[in-house]
DNA sequence: TAGAAATGTTTAG
DNA sequence: TAAACCTTTCTAT
């Protein structure tokens, strides 16, 4: 489920179970066998992330991560699992109560032990993370401002601003009412701060929820859990039913190789 | 139960 | 523009 707010999570969870200990890194399946050899019994000192880039730092050595559309992560405490399927990577440590924790990595895009000028480079091509700033609006105004691509491309684009994915597009796009096909200069500098602000909302409460929930039914239940999976998005994969606010039918139709789900009456222009 | 689609990006052509 | 990545979830049968 890969979009700013999991990379956020992941980060987070890895630093509170593994930062400051040595770590035993394998590679099951092989494709990391160079990198898992480097690292395998050096401490990591700290797990960042950025966009949904994931930077852990060995002293020196960085090992990226990016998980693309279907890297998943999967971690326990006690004994780890016998290895199964393409396990590309596999941390295992004592853990900060005594206990064993580890780690498991499978289809990532990226997954490299890669020297700080890379790590810099892929800074450097990213725009403001809503989840790291809330300041980004201004800066990624700067871009979207004087763009004549569609504001749900350019939502897309991660030099513009970093973390947001095919869910959150379609559904701040719909909160904001701005139609996706709207050339990114025709965005009223209000406009996108508030589009940015609201993404700053919406990527936080996922970080807390551990999932994508959107709609303001889940606002109320925020604080109570329970938000059922068919209520927690406005657009998104909700093509032919009826739109929550006005009744149309919502449509989807591909941008960028990507689906884009939105309102013709909500999102008109 | 099987097959398709997908929360993403890079690389090759 | 297309392929690769090779897991998980959704949908159709």
């Amino acid at each position: 489920m890969p979009e700013g707010h999991t990379l956020f999570r992941l980060a987070r969870e890895q630093s509170e179970l593994f930062a400051g200990r040595p770590v035993h890194v394998t590679s099951p399946q092989g494709r990391f066998a160079a990198g898992a050899a480097l690292l395998d019994g050096r401490v990591v000192e700290e797990v960042t992330s950025y966009g949904k880039h994931l930077f852990a730092d060995f002293g020196g050595d960085v090992l990226h991560v990016h998980l693309g559309l279907y890297g998943t992560y999967t971690t326990g405490v006690g004994d780890p699992p016998p290895p199964r399927g393409a396990l590309r990577m596999r941390w295992v440590a004592d853990g900060p109560k005594g206990e064993g924790v580890w780690t498991d990595l499978r289809g990532a895009t990226a997954c490299d032990v890669v020297p700080q000028p890379e790590v810099d480079a892929i800074l450097d091509r990213l725009g403001p993370d809503p989840l790291r700033t809330r300041r980004g609006g201004p800066l990624s105004y700067a871009r979207v401002g004087r763009s004549r691509t569609a504001v749900g491309a350019l939502l897309m684009d991660q030099s513009v601003l970093a973390g947001v994915g095919n869910v959150y597009r379609a559904e701040v796009l719909f909160r904001q009412r701005i139609s996706p096909f709207r050339p990114g200069r025709d965005v009223g500098a209000e406009e996108w701060q508030a589009l940015w602000d609201d993404l700053v909302v919406l990527m936080r409460a996922g970080v807390r929820m551990g999932r994508i929930v959107t709609t303001d039914r889940a606002d109320r239940s925020r604080r109570s859990g329970a938000v059922r999976r068919e209520d927690a998005h406005y657009v998104y994969r909700r093509t032919g039913l009826p739109c929550r606010i006005c009744g149309t039918e919502v449509r989807t139709a591909e941008m960028v190789g990507r689906n884009l789900y939105w309102c013709p009456v909500c999102q008109a222009t």
